[in-house]
DNA sequence: GATGAATGAGAATTCATTCAT
DNA sequence: AATGAATGAATTCTCATTCAT
């Protein structure tokens, strides 16, 4: 039951056009809408025709899905990936909350037309809540590591994840001009280290 | 600039005609999504033509707006309504929690589309930031009075409804199977009462 | 699983309306083929926008199949209709290809596009097999009733239809320039005669 | 007015090429429909391009055409390819017939399509013409030196030469379920018998 | 000669909006 | 006021043909 309609591109410039639609049209979704952006704005965006759209992609929503499983991972919060040893949490919370602000500005708008598209795209949640528990599932195994044991870190795992993703969502677009966004960003963590509590090993005889 | 196209209905049977198409239309939109809503469906689904759809709106639009401001009220939390004297926090937040739960899943779809929308239409945004801060500042008011006052209550209310509100996506959904919900819930509702801290007032102490 | 989309017209003006793309739309197709008519081509022919055909008709395909419905009783031989007491079968089958070639030349038209569709397309075969049986019945019934009572009647009925329907192609299109049209009549209705053999019931015994 | 972008190939290799892309091309086109066989599918089955197919043929249409004169000589009834002396003609037909049925499916599918396009496309109706005419001197001269002189032999040929095809295509297609093939079969032969009558000069005459 | 990626005109279909009744 | 038929611009997707390599 092969797909023999669109193909992998094998040459180097190829793929780097398909790359292309990818990025382009992934962006152009996330900014304006999975319905507002057209395969034709793609097309003019990507520097392509229409037709080689349809030679690397099924359709226009495969589009969307094969963007979502290549920003993903840059989506979701890479938190352990910014902790470093000696683990100073506070600071490194504020690292990935950083991260999360400065450079993926684009991918919060991802995420809205994402939780949009969960409602009625079997395809999207599934792909997501994949990502999301991976994340989770990493940061507790990193978290164990690190020496906080409380109860049920998994379920905190995720609350301390929701949590930097809603105040991501405030920091980014300072939705709210009377909430003084210092300060909410110095709750959460603040909040994050009471869930965790104090590590039973303490960090500094890891190694 | 007077739109000289739609009226406003003065006749019994027009308001309640233009109320059902609010009421119908809004939830086609949020259940299906905007796109996927057509103005027949809406039209069928309200038992009315789709013509007399434009005389009481604009537009599609104007529905979607209509709807976001008449039922847009009770798809932020409602908090306070659900606190009772003599206080007690954690139940209290358990029913408000319970509340959005049971009685608004549709609106949690709702939550999703509106999301969505936000990226791209200021008005939505507008009108859902203009909701989220009254919500805030309402309970604020009222934890105020309730003896809580920490520092930057503001603040902290605002990231306790940002807690329920994604624990709420949580156990509406059921994203995660290998989540514990009540677990989470625990953990949420123990978080906002450590985030609140001892109220300086004993409650029993009010009347 | 009613079809939601498309309507039944009630109103005189509209049931005309469908009609007229059915007409229109059957005849382009069997003058210049199927895939060569386009919607654009048939809206503009009967005078509609593209959008209305879709109100009536569930794709292109359906204008098709509904124009074959319509019109394929005209397209296969209504032999017996044009048969006459006191039975004179000579000049009946010779008023039978003249009614054929004088009056129907588009669906000869129509007979190859479909015969081209029922190669691949189920319904058009199903709908022409019933068409012929029924014509190759009814004739096989008159011809009972008029005294032709040879052994493998259906049959030999079915030959005589192919024949008619072979010479009436021919005579349509002057195909052959070198061929007699008049003698290939004279030999195809003596062959059918012979065919049939004498009636045992000789005809003017019927009333 | 030479076409200058289509060459003829001279190497082998390259008239084998051309070759297959007409017997590859033209059989798809009958079995599947031409609007439905694309060049795409062609070259892929072919084993070629889709850019070569463009040097050896000006368009689709060209590859069809050539098909069509490179086997439209096996579509029509190459009849007295399968007549043996001494002369049974009888089994001669039935010869023919077996062979149609049996050794042409393809072509029979071809009819369908071909007579789709003679609607349409002059040049494949001028060559259809032109091939049926031949096949039918080619065999009025067979019979007439097989002895048969009848009044009107060329359009007594052409009738024949018509039954026989329209036979062919309820064998194949065992249309009509009720209808019972081998006594069509026989009522076909045994009409052509009448219609040819006896042979002047007896066939064991001839040598 | 050969490839197959790329093009882009064009086709079917949808649906917000209008308008004749 | 109300209807729902009608409109037609817009959208997705296809495929014959071209062209850079």
């Amino acid at each position: 039951m092969e797909n023999t309609k669109t193909r992998e591109p094998q040459q180097k410039r190829s793929i780097e056009k398909k790359n292309k639609i990818i990025e382009v049209g992934f962006r152009l979704m996330c900014e304006n809408g999975y319905q507002k952006t057209t395969t034709a704005d793609i097309a003019k965006a990507a520097g392509v025709s229409t037709g080689i759209i349809y030679s690397y992609f099924k359709d226009k929503h495969a589009i969307f899905i094969a963007g979502l499983e290549q920003f993903g991972s840059k989506m979701i919060i890479p938190m352990y990936d910014q902790f470093t040893f000696p683990l100073d949490v506070r600071k490194s919370l504020n690292i990935v909350i950083d991260a999360l602000i400065d450079g993926h500005q684009v991918f919060m708008g991802a995420h809205k037309e994402i939780d949009s598209l969960i409602m009625t795209d079997e395809e999207t949640a599934r792909i997501m809540y994949e990502f999301e528990m991976r994340t989770t599932k990493d940061l507790e195994k990193f978290l164990k590591k690190a020496g906080f044991a409380p109860e049920n870190l998994l379920e905190k795992t995720h609350v301390i994840y929701n949590m930097i993703e809603s105040l991501c969502h405030e920091l980014t677009y300072h939705k709210h001009e009377e909430l003084n966004c210092e300060q909410m960003r110095t709750i959460v963590v603040d909040t994050i280290l009471t869930i965790l509590g104090e590590p039973s090993i303490p960090y500094f005889d890891q190694a």
